[in-house]
DNA sequence: TTCATTTACTGAACACCATTCATTATATTT
DNA sequence: AAATATAATGAATGGTGTTCAGTAAATGAA
């Protein structure tokens, strides 16, 4: 009987199969990076991690799902932001942190915004996934902001509509930007990292009770 | 001498080349709004009016030039609209008005939406052509935001980055639920609708004086 | 060890895409 | 009627995502 040594094999195949994944995703993430999700092919990440196109789509139904792995990569990326910046113990203070940091993260990883909150989400996708995706950055938002309510800290008493306004507040002035729709408002390209936290600012002090 | 002939004739030529951008750009419109500008290619629109593929680069330089013109188009649309709707005497009235029509030209016109607001803008469009594209609704906002101030209604002082908060709040809420980033919260589809304005009005009460 | 089977991978092929350009057809001018 | 200028073509170029028959290597059973 060779029972151990399936075991061992199998479990190694798994291994194996789990490095390759990582091998395609850290291939996928810098080039998305680089150059954006359209410009990146199959083609070029194969040559990148020198296998054939087809070896992809035995780890990756197709470039969507790929898309999607990146995406909770970087969904990642803004929660372990919002901890290390977001660490007010006044929940108003660490609200206007969590939204200083939404900011900074997205102006400076333009290209990883744009796969987590601009990007048309695949549609195959099915939804429970897609929702789990996100779901613990926007949790910190949605419970930086019950303490808010909860302390009698802001105007609002619905959680979700607080976090709906806050979120859209904070994803408008980014996206606008980085789709370069702020040109038409004549602010000087310098400044306008400074104009963006000052409307966050403005609109956070309207807010507060 | 044929300069009398000649006259008619480029005057002729000149017209039928407006008829042909035209016939063009009306098909190029008519399928960006039901497949989307990815899906749209030139190709479709050549069989759409029955000329080759080749014919279309006479007339417009790329792809871009033409998304270009039926951004224009759109933008024009988006003015009318407000012209429609937002006809209260009242400054701040009107200006919720013009929140209220942003949002409902968004999600009735999602795909229109995404070729004002939300593409990648061409980066070889020169600058100045863009900004001309939004300046006329952009600037329907901010004659209304003017009012607001010089009447004392609104918490603001500086017209521009009133008009960058509200814009971007409108923005915010109408392309997130664009790209179904919404799903995180769990929003019954139905009266999503109703949310997004909800919203939007007790933001406006927040800004209110 | 030998042979059958499973697994991993390849790369050519398919059906698309935007764009270009030599060639053809038509219209205008001389 | 011939020469010229304009308009349109459609095949060709170099890309895209995805599929799949075929090959090579690893594994399991004898």
């Amino acid at each position: 009987m060779y029972l151990w040594k399936i075991m061992g094999i199998s479990e190694r195949k798994e291994r194996e199969r789990e490095e390759m994944k990582q091998l395609i995703m850290g291939a996928a993430l810098k080039m998305f990076l680089e150059d954006g999700y359209a410009k990146t092919s199959i083609r070029n990440i194969a040559d990148a991690i020198e296998y054939s196109p087809g070896t992809i789509y035995l780890y990756y139904k197709d470039k969507d799902e790929l898309l999607f792995e990146v995406q909770r990569h970087a969904y990642g990326k803004l929660l372990e932001a919002f901890k290390t910046y977001a660490t007010s113990k006044h929940p108003f203070e660490r609200l206007a942190q969590v939204c200083k940091t939404y900011i900074s993260f997205g102006l400076e990883n333009p290209e990883l915004y744009d796969l987590m909150f601009i990007i048309r989400a695949p549609m195959n996708a099915d939804e429970s996934q897609f929702k789990s995706n996100g779901e613990d950055s926007f949790k910190f938002l949605v419970d930086t902001l019950a303490e808010c309510i909860t302390q009698g800290l802001i105007v609002f008493n619905d959680i979700q509509l607080a976090a709906l306004q806050v979120w859209a507040m904070a994803h408008g002035l980014v996206s606008l930007d980085l789709r370069c729709r702020l040109k038409v408002m004549m602010i000087n390209d310098v400044t306008i990292r400074e104009t963006l936290n000052q409307s966050m600012e403005e609109y956070l002090s309207c807010i507060r009770k």
